[in-house]
DNA sequence: CTGTCAATAT
DNA sequence: CATATTGACA
């Protein structure tokens, strides 16, 4: 029944094979400019439809939201009239999806924990606006993760939690959504030989603005709850994600009956970029890369 | 300067 | 309250 459970792995072997098919890695976020345009935060409508975060591929069609400019900020003082490129502007806030957690995950777990730095881990993600002191942010909660379902799983202690191959969310959240690269459980231990040396290839750097995904518009929304739920409900029906269904508000009892191991919330594509490369490597190879 | 830990803000 | 952001330190 479960095949997940040991299939995720096996499938992973297949899916690191070598460094140029992780080349083609490349996840739009949101461009500041963008996010800066959709920063806006409505004082009067307060709902207002969220701009679809993510978008793996089929790109519905450009349709030009009426994107309302509104520079209800500056509070005062201070020219207005000049800031027009992105810079020094703050960001509103990371969110960090699943998929684009999948992409941190997938980088780290190829570099393998020795590289595993935030700027390495940055630069193969290719994440347009992704910054390194988010990497670097999310990296240490990831260890902090990883080291925390080290001591439960092992050890001995079984103190009351019971449960150790399943992994149980509630404190993971996000993380428990991507699977983890076994190697990450122990650093020096087991056989070394299980990966791949994997050699820093040279810079690789692209990144074109061509899906724009845009993810911003959260200030001070609360993350998880409708963050991504579903956006289908757009007036012209355009998108509607068969994935990124997170089923929550799932009341969680502390102990309980032993709970089923079906972690995983909902499915989420294992892979897009995968995709690609069954259809036939190439895609995104050929396009300028207009890199930093 | 880059990576990490701690504190703070949202 | 959890998560991401920011600052300070190594």
């Amino acid at each position: 029944m479960r095949e997940d459970d040991s299939t995720w792995f096996s499938k992973w072997e297949e899916e690191l094979p070598s460094p140029e098919e992780l080349m083609p890695l490349s996840q739009t976020l949101i461009t500041h400019d963008l996010a800066v345009a959709f920063d806006i935060r409505n004082p009067n409508s307060p709902q207002q439809p969220p701009p679809p975060p993510l978008l793996p591929l089929q790109t519905p069609s450009s349709q030009p939201n009426s994107a309302e400019f509104d520079s209800a900020e500056l509070g005062g003082g201070g020219g207005a009239t000049g800031d027009e490129p992105a810079r020094t502007l703050k960001r509103p806030r990371l969110v960090w999806t699943p998929q684009l957690h999948k992409r941190f995950v997938d980088a780290v777990a190829h570099l393998g924990i020795k590289n595993a730095v935030p700027k390495t881990i940055m630069q193969l993600m290719s994440v347009d606006g992704l910054t390194r002191e988010n990497v670097a942010s999310h990296l240490q909660k990831y260890r902090l993760y990883l080291k925390r379902m080290q001591g439960l799983s092992s050890g001995g202690g079984g103190a009351g939690g019971g449960l150790t191959g399943g992994g149980d969310p509630a404190t993971d959240h996000l993380f428990a959504s991507s699977p983890v690269p076994a190697h990450f459980l122990h650093p020096g231990r087991a056989n070394s030989d299980n990966f791949l040396p994997f050699v820093p290839v040279a810079a690789l750097q692209q990144h074109h603005h061509q899906m724009a995904a845009a993810a911003a518009g959260h200030q001070q929304l609360q993350t998880q709850y409708r963050q991504i739920g579903h956006f289908g409900s757009q007036p012209n029906g355009q998108f509607e994600h068969p994935f990124l269904s997170r089923q929550s508000q799932t009341v969680h009892h502390r102990i309980g009956a032993p709970v089923n191991n079906p972690v995983v919330p909902s499915s989420y594509v294992e892979d897009m970029e995968s995709a690609t490369a069954a259809n036939g490597r190439k895609v995104l190879t050929l396009f300028p890369t207009g890199d930093d």
